[in-house]
DNA sequence: GTTAGCACTCATCGCAGTCGAGTGCTAACA
DNA sequence: TGTTAGCACTCGACTGCGATGAGTGCTAAC
């Protein structure tokens, strides 16, 4: 048996139906309400015929068919190869972004909230990771007699800032000579080129210095890993709108997961550098997501970084507008946090 | 009817037994599990005085009692006038933070995290507002030709920084040059007094710079200003462990005032200068908290700073020992943040 | 003042019965 | 050969009801 087009057809009805309202659908219902000109008994031989291929899901013998996860992959795969559908969401969403902050955390956080804001989802945010990024400039700033605040300005405009150890006595003009030395030096670099060339040790002032060289290299080994990427979430508690969240239970280990951030910026950088990526059920990898769905977009920043934004929601998604507000919201993104580029 | 040692008892019985269990205490259990050498008729008697002072409610004439606001009051009343006991915790809690971090805002995330994960409550932790704190440093970083980064040191070692815009033509010898004439100028003032006298202007740099001088100023009206404490949240699904949130509603309007963190930052700063604030149902003054209890405590840094932690879970909470953990982790905390001190 | 006893209340649980949405299958029809 | 009407069947959801038992309030005796 194969997939033909009317088979597709009803499949899709069947998916919009349930992406609206989350009740297995009836053959009844296809027949009526999608005008498709067959009986319901027809109907019922194609979804008897569907689920054989896999795509239909029966809850129970007297309940109506919901969609399998292979279904939304066919449905999602379709959507991504017709072309999304850009909107006029990217004007709106440029609305949200009036008071321009041009602090990257900020309008970090003030994406994912305009982003669940907009879906009714949970939305994540991920910061471009360091890896990439040029230093354009690196400055010591004294904090104490003993400790030194380095601050990293990079092509992409963020800043990284830790606090390391300095040798004793050194004011604050030594530390700024020791700043420029180290600009010039290491300037264009990326964060692990430079770790690197001041590990390697070098020049004149690594040997006047080494404890300091060694503690901002270690510095830029951290800056510069992914795990220092800054994730933002907005709306955890939306996921407890859909009634597929109404179990305590379920919703506890969901947000759960949301609380341990690694697994999600895990699940976020691998999506490496596509455009989008949609993962169904259990194609997330994470047991407690197995009945959600996690729809990611990639934004880019300069030529070689980029970061990632993502929804997650139920299974049934409004995938077509998520895809296109995630669209639209990286472009935003990728304008706002660009200003800084010369 | 007054109340007396007796009905005191009782009641500490009820509300212990409450805390413990969640289940509507009935007379029968005080009268064998307390040992109060009462039958439980007598007990009845009690607990029918002490409805009608005001201290338990009866979901239903044929369940037991629980403990009203007014009941958990006089029981935190009576606990904090005791003093609070002391334990291990201390200990116990100085080993959570071996790896020091020195950046306020991993202490902060870190303590919330432990505190949560002691509690088994949501947690809550503010870091010190900066308007006290006085500046020790202030430094403009390059960020690009029109743009600089202000990092600001001040005596609690919090830094805060910020893009603002500068003039054309500054390089970074200039900017150096400038913060150095910025630092002594307001080196030991406070955030309000610097903007203060950087919005007064005088002085030559000021003629120069003036956008860039009133740049600085209106950072630092932001920086100083209470809403830009940083507020760390620990595990806010904790919530959902408890049965009086199993209702999904309930926990959504929860986690709801949980991400808006406004709310919660005012409802922390009100606490002032006191050691130990316990705010019982409706007294949090949200209604989406109206059986929640809030128990907050203060930590110090420096003289004349000091930050606020917290813990939210049921009204039936276990108020000893959230008390006695708030207090370790308040002086653990003061602790680890004041170190920058000179 | 305390307690035993008793009638009363009311949430909870389990169970049988009903309802209805939806299916699969068969037979007739185009 | 594909479509459709009809029908028996399934099974979750809901309803009503009696039994259960925890807990109370009240009264009378100690």
């Amino acid at each position: 048996m194969m997939m033909d087009a009317r088979k597709f057809r009803i499949l899709q009805a069947i998916i919009d139906d349930y992406i609206l309202t989350a009740i297995p659908v009836g053959s009844r219902t296809i027949s009526k309400k999608y005008e498709m000109g067959l009986s319901s008994a027809t109907i019922r031989n194609e979804m008897s015929d569907l689920e054989e291929l896999g795509y239909l899901d029966q809850p129970h013998v007297s309940a109506g068919r919901i969609p399998s996860a292979k279904a939304y992959r066919l449905y999602v795969d379709q959507l991504l190869e017709r072309g999304v559908i850009p909107t006029g969401e990217s004007e709106s969403i440029h609305s949200y972004f009036e008071d321009r902050s041009r602090q990257m955390e900020d309008v970090i956080n003030h994406a994912a909230k305009v982003l669940s804001g907009l879906t009714h989802y949970t939305s994540l945010v991920l910061s471009p990771k360091g890896q990439e990024l040029r230093i354009r400039n690196l400055q010591l700033v004294p904090v104490s007699s003993t400790h030194a605040l380095v601050v990293i300005v990079t092509d992409g405009g963020i800043m990284r800032d830790m606090v390391v150890e300095v040798g004793e006595g050194l004011d604050a003009d030594a530390l700024y000579a020791i700043s420029r030395t180290l600009t010039e030096r290491l300037s264009g670099m990326t964060l692990s080129e430079a770790q690197q060339a001041l590990a390697g040790g070098s020049g004149d002032m690594h040997h006047h210095h080494r404890r300091l060289a060694d503690n901002v290299a270690h510095f830029m080994g951290q800056a510069g890993s992914t795990s220092k990427a800054k994730l933002a979430l907005g709306g955890p508690s939306n996921i407890l709108n859909f009634p597929e969240y109404s179990d305590v239970e379920k919703a506890k280990g969901f947000l759960s997961v949301l609380e341990t951030k690694d697994k999600l910026v895990d699940l976020l950088e691998s999506q490496g550098e596509m455009a989008f990526t949609v993962r169904i059920g259990p194609e997330t990898g994470i047991p407690e997501l197995s009945d959600c769905s996690l729809v990611t977009a990639t934004y880019r920043l300069g030529d070689n970084n980029h970061g990632t934004i993502g929804v997650i929601g139920p299974t049934r998604m409004h995938y077509g507008q998520v895809l296109s507000i995630l669209n639209a919201m990286g472009q935003q993104l990728s304008i706002l946090l660009g200003q800084y580029k010369e």
